[in-house]
RNA sequence: GCGGGUGUGGCGGAAUGGUAGACGCAGAGCACUCAAAAUGCUCCGCCGCAAGGCGUGCGAGUUCGAGUCUCGCCACCCGCACCA
């Protein structure tokens, strides 16, 4: 064989690291532990090439740890419970496990060939029993432990579909299937009280040193934790039982400016008014229609209805102020009730306008002319940043110059003295609502008992699995209309009961299945032993869409995981570093119908800008994410098959740094293919040479030290991209080397090493060609002789005034004044000059020098 | 609106405050070939015949020296958002 074949070396490898072994992770006590996840897919059917750039990356970081030393754990599984399962059965008939099970199967197989460094041995999907089982005993834990309660909720309800829907599936106000207009519908269901983490999960984002600042900022800013003042009015004129209406605020510091005071439509004075006064029912049904999208939010116009009800103001008992229900007014956020201030805040002022409302200044802009600024006619509010210096004119008796911050701190501070309201921190995140009202879910493991109420299953019960005798022929949940699945005795009492229909968000399921990868097959949630040793995750890579909610979900998981005994304390943040990885992305090519409708077409039928069949000119629309719906996508299997597995990681591990959108490109996949065929061949002719010296033997030798250093480095910071640069640079070198072959075979045999993480196949394959023995995947990462790192002279350039024009070439550790005696020599420089002596001249040891004149 | 990020050749992208454009793509020329493909070699920021000049979104500043630091703009991208 003379030529490089991927297709005959990639399997060959594969079957030869399986037989060793090499994979399988253990617990070592001799060796440190190095745990590298990749967010585990979605069974969707079909790899894509962002999967091939998420496991490459990922398989880059488990190879080199492996070489350098670490036993390591890199395991594979599938998210695998979720809707599109059941859409898929209520479309083609089937069972939602038969589908998901199939896609497993199919996706698995078009994974194995990218030949990553995976324990399949631990490979589970969600769906699996034993999995979900676990699960429903960790929620019993959880339960017990207080994690878990049951309150209503406002959902969005499907009332063709019989289903809840998640806000994005709600369409301009409409379910996306069944078209019918979406209601706001209160449920029993089931809520994880993470919000009781709101702060620890907020103040330990601090700590996480290894994530991206980016998503930290994401997580906090979804947290949401504001400082203000909670207090209440009095009321006058309002029903028993409402003689006070608390408010919370994050600008106490406008409590003089207030001109109303505007109450949720959820909000329990306005609930009371709902039943007895039939015009406000109207309104707050009204208000109710308006779906809870932030879609529909944002175009929503601001409403409000004046109740008659007025407040006293807390610091001048004469001033009253009117109560309005509003349609913009969160009933989960705060207490469900404000007050508003027209002047400091652009929406009150847009109400007050509109109702015809005072607008009372407290402050005004730092400038020569004092009084108050009165927003002008049509006009913005006057809201400076916090930060910002304003002069105070109304504020608790005390006037002057101060920065918001510091009103906000004396304000509550005034307040609190005065017995009106307190201090208080909120926080934007809720909980955690797990109940979903679907068949293809993890069961919530309780029993309705007419006598008992709610009861937990018992932990000998579990797993409670799914009935597989379903239909979905009828819309709703199937588990409500199975004749018999709901039936069971109550675990307390042993009277007849019914089982809780409901299962679990899919969130849920991907909120611990990293514990689970260390014991993937214990009876147990985790094992002690397995947890302490490979927990944390070192190093977890994936999409940035998932930057919020999983990353979040998932260390509260860890956190009630932790209090419910299974997991150690060391694990509660579970992600030591994370690396989020950018898109792939590939031109957009399309033509246009007899209507001017974009008809899109796959890369593969356009060559040179023409559709292959018909020949027609194609529109070419910039590089986005690869979607199905615009056909801008390559098939990874199609790739692979045609260029190998290696070519496919080489190409999106070389073109862009990892956390930024790679584009593919046919000519970069080819040029990949390319260089690596030179490599092999490169691989081959030495393989072929015999020993000996030769001339450049030293100079190949420090080449090859530089980029073990370089690639290094590279590799450990994530610049793949740059690491493939020095690799490129590497083979050149060797390709020109005149050094002999026992050098040029060392020479190779680093090259393929330090490929290896991208490559493993081509480099295994000239491995064993080159006779160095035994698998490179176990052979320890090289190490650069720092002799070779540092040259004995160096060519400095010379500036003069910061331009470059010379360069002088000295001794590596030259005195400068010996360095300064050669520059002013240089003829270059002489001619520079023009005979005037320089001003000064600056000598960096190493790097430069600069001549100013 | 709030928060964050990014602007460097035709393109993807390199550059601890120290030779801007590494490496690759695309392009051009040459060799090999009857020819093409493949492969190898060479060139390749812009203006200029050249000497030289100009160049990292725009404008200032700090510095012997700025793509890099500071200030002010502009453009694009991403996240969040009736959150009181």
């Amino acid at each position: 064989m003379s030529r490089y074949a991927p297709a005959e070396i990639e399997p060959k490898w594969q079957a030869a690291w399986e037989a060793a072994g090499v994979f399988a992770a253990r617990r070592d006590p001799e060796r440190p532990k190095y745990y590298v996840l990749e967010m585990f897919p979605y069974p969707s059917g079909r790899i894509h090439m962002g999967h091939v750039r998420n496991y490459a990356l990922g398989d880059v970081v488990a190879r080199y740890k492996m070489a350098s030393g670490f036993s390591v754990l890199h395991p594979m599984g599938w998210d695998a419970f979720g809707m599109p399962a059941e859409n898929a059965a209520m479309e083609r008939g089937g069972h939602p496990a038969e589908w998901t099970y199939g896609n497993i199967a199919d996706m698995r197989a078009q994974m194995k060939p990218l030949g990553l460094s995976i324990d399949w041995s631990r490979e589970f999907a969600t769906c699996d029993p034993e999995y979900y089982g676990q699960q429903q005993a960790m929620f019993l834990d959880m339960l017990e432990a207080g994690l878990v309660y049951r309150k209503n909720a406002v959902v969005n309800w499907d009332p063709v579909d019989m289903t809840v829907l998640a806000n994005e599936q709600v369409i301009d106000g409409k379910g996306w299937r069944s078209g019918a207009e979406v209601e706001r519908k209160e449920l029993t269901q089931w809520f994880f009280r993470i919000s009781d983490y709101s702060g620890e999960l907020l103040d330990a984002l601090d700590g996480l040193k290894d994530w991206p600042e980016k998503v930290r900022l994401m997580q906090a800013n979804w947290i949401g934790r504001s400082r203000g003042l909670e207090f209440a009015f009095s009321t006058v004129g309002a029903p028993e039982g409402f003689d006070r209406i608390e408010v919370y605020t994050t600008r106490p510091d406008t409590l003089m400016g207030a001109s109303f005071v505007a109450i949720s439509p959820d909000h329990p004075l306005a609930k009371h008014l709902e039943r007895h006064d039939p015009e406000v029912a109207a309104f707050v049904a009204d208000c109710r229609r308006t779906g809870t999208s932030e879609e529909a939010l944002e175009r929503a116009e601001k409403k409000g209805w004046d109740t008659g009800i007025r407040v006293r103001h807390p610091f001048d008992t004469a001033w009253e102020l009117p109560v309005y229900i509003a349609n913009f007014i969160l009933m989960d956020y705060g207490t469900g009730a404000i007050f508003g201030c027209p002047a400091h805040d652009q929406r009150d002022l847009d109400f007050a306008r509109k109702y015809g409302l005072e607008v009372v200044s407290t402050f005004a802009p730092l400038s020569p002319e004092e009084g108050f600024v009165l927003p002008e006619e049509g006009g913005p509010a006057f809201v400076p940043p916090k930060p910002d210096r304003v002069r105070w004119l109304r504020a608790f008796g005390w006037a002057g110059e101060a920065t918001g911050e510091e009103a906000i701190d004396a304000a509550i501070g005034f307040c609190e003295s005065q017995g009106v309201g307190r201090g208080v921190t909120n926080y934007r995140l809720r909980d955690w609502g797990l109940s979903r009202q679907r068949y293809w879910g993890c069961p919530i493991p309780v029993v309705h008992c007419a006598d008992c109420g709610v009861v937990p299953e018992k932990k000998e019960n579990l797993p409670i699995r799914l009935p597989e005798d379903v239909s979905f022929d009828k819309p709703g949940n199937p588990l409500d209309r199975h004749p018999a699945w709901r039936n069971t005795p109550c675990p307390r009492c042993g009277k007849p009961a019914l089982r809780e229909t409901d299962t679990m968000d899919t969130f849920v399921d991907s909120s611990w299945y990293f514990a689970r990868f260390t014991a993937p097959r214990a009876d147990t949630p985790t094992v002690a032993e397995d947890a302490d040793y490979w927990m944390n995750v070192d190093q977890y890579i994936g999409g940035v869409e998932h930057a919020i909610l999983h990353l979040l979900y998932s260390r509260f998981f860890a956190r009630a995981m932790h209090k419910t005994g299974h997991l150690p304390a060391k694990a509660i943040e579970p992600f030591d570093a994370l690396f989020t990885q950018g898109m792939v992305t590939h031109e957009i090519y399309l033509t246009r119908d007899a209507a001017g409708r974009p008809v899109y077409h796959l890369p593969e039928e356009v060559e040179d800008g023409r559709l292959k069949v018909t020949g027609a000119a194609v529109e070419v629309i910039p590089s986005a994410k690869m979607s199905k719906s615009k056909k801008n996508v390559v098939d990874p299997s199609d790739i692979i098959s045609r260029f190998g597995a290696d070519t496919a990681r080489w190409f999106v591990l070389s073109d862009s740094p990892p956390e930024r959108d790679v584009e593919w490109t046919a000519s970069g996949a080819e040029a990949a293919h390319r260089h690596l065929a030179r490599v092999w061949a490169l691989g081959d002719r030495i393989a072929g040479m015999a020993g000996g010296e030769g001339p450049g033997d030293a100079a190949l030798a420090r080449a090859v030290a530089r980029s073990i250093d370089e690639v290094t480095r590279c590799i450990e910071s994530f610049a793949y991209n740059k690491a493939v640069a020095q690799l490129y640079a590497l083979t050149n070198t060797l390709a020109k080397s005149d050094a002999g072959g026992t050098a040029q075979k060392a020479a190779m045999r680093v090259l393929v090493q330090l490929m290896e993480p991208m490559t493993p196949h081509l480099s295994e394959d000239i491995w064993s060609r080159l006779g160095a023995g035994g698998l490179v995947v176990q052979a320890p990462w090289p190490r650069a002789d720092p002799a070779l790192l540092v040259d004995d002279s160096v060519t400095l350039p010379v500036q003069i005034n910061g331009k470059r024009r010379a360069e002088i070439m000295v001794p590596r550790d030259m005195p400068p004044a010996e360095v300064e005696k050669r520059v002013l020599a240089d003829e270059d420089v002489v001619r520079f000059l023009g005979g005037k002596p320089p001003k000064k001249l600056i000598v960096v040891p190493g790097r430069i020098v600069n001549v100013v004149v």
